[in-house]
DNA sequence: TCAATGCTTCGATTAGCATCGAACTATGAA
DNA sequence: TTCATAGTTCGATGCTAATCGAAGCATTGA
């Protein structure tokens, strides 16, 4: 009938609820069974299975076989940006669920939300970047100031390396907790690399939680206020 | 019931092919008619009035009303990113539709996608700049090199403005006529008003025809093959 | 005023699909 | 082998939403 690529099969494997909450819990970067993905959903495992068969035909998601269970991940970064970026539509256009967030203590405050840093200290970190005008947000979204760019390189970030790849250097991506902007994009993915490797934080196994040590959030607290 | 933004809400409102339709239309940035909308989606005025309706209270096209018409418009960049993104993904899982493409010639031959140069010469400047190893490749999607960010601020293209919006660099697009990739993003909008500035091309009114001049041809000829 | 065009609202029909109960297969543990 | 857990398939149900015909506004032009 029409021309181009099928947006609206894409669209539509994404635009239903269930599947779409079990995508918004994929983008932890965790690989979750079947099951999980059910309670996530909150859907019988019967009718998650169905929908999980649908998005591994679309490729949306990839299974992987271990033991009895079934783990799924997102089948690639481009899955993630697509999320990323209908999560801004959605957060643009007021379309929000009522929710408070999660409420482990230890989530609110520092977690991983897919590859890069959310809770209280992403929120903490995104408005930290922006009074120190590293970053600078308007109505298109989100980018880095020269004055970033000098200080990524400072902070031994490769920021050409990260241009090679697909996702955007920098997005906005609201912070299910705390209701505000936190960093998203392959520049956020960085950054958290980059406190891993210096010892700041680490991730806290089979958990979204970022753990900090005293002395990596007293390093963090004197990046973003220094 | 869940937390985060409602991606289910905006991902099922791009994911009926009549929408996805009208959508891709206006991808060509022209402002479009309910009525012309309806024909390109191939369904009656009715329905596209009720899915048009949808739309807007979505706030995923934004109308304007002059005189007896209301035309339509994608309400944002991020509508934009979202529908490359996902034909992207369309692209990559197969998802397209069997169709040839443009019957004119003129819109084989060059023809805008939304801002950037589509058709016959936009996949010759894509294959051009990436035998010039001025733009690069892979799985992860397409790249300016160091050598192509050189170029691009000879050729008078202000890369860090670009940098500066929400939008990605370079993108590729599938091209709906010659079914290979020609060169998206807000690096591939640059060049094209930069082929205008030059005087080397200009958009046929009311179409999505680019007509290149006799030298324009003939200098983007020399850019892409030196 | 009348007619034509652009678009929307209403109502009825239809089709697709999400959902779940129940039964079935497969892996692992006792 | 037997039991338990993980996951899928099947079938039935029910709801939602896309679709279009017909009628209703609204704007423009004669």
């Amino acid at each position: 009938m029409k021309e181009g690529p099928d947006i609206a099969r894409v669209a539509a494997l994404l635009g239903d609820p269930a599947r779409a909450n079990m995508l918004t819990a994929l983008m932890s970067g965790r690989a979750l069974t079947a099951t999980e993905l059910a309670q996530e959903a909150g859907v019988t495992p019967q009718t998650a299975s169905s929908h999980l068969a649908k998005l591994e035909a679309g490729q949306i998601v990839t299974p992987r076989k271990q033991g009895r269970h079934r783990y799924f991940t997102l089948s690639g970064p481009d899955i993630v940006e697509a999320l990323e970026v209908l999560m801004g539509i959605a957060n643009r256009v007021g379309h929000n669920r009522v929710r408070t967030g999660p409420k482990d203590p230890e989530l609110r405050k520092a977690r991983v939300c897919y590859d890069h840093l959310a809770g209280d200290m992403g929120v903490a970190l995104f408005d930290g970047l922006a009074k120190r005008k590293l970053i600078a947000s308007d109505l298109n979204g989100v980018a880095l100031t020269p004055a970033g760019i000098d200080f990524a390189s400072e902070f031994g970030i490769d920021l050409d390396g990260l241009r090679a790849k697909r996702r955007p250097l920098c997005r906005e991506c609201l912070d299910w907790s705390a209701r505000q902007s936190h960093l998203a994009g392959s520049f956020g993915a960085a950054l958290l690399d980059r406190f891993y490797d210096l010892g700041w934080a680490r991730r806290v196994t089979d958990s979204r939680i970022v753990r900090f040590s005293n002395a990596g959030e007293k390093s963090f607290r004197d990046l973003i206020n220094p």
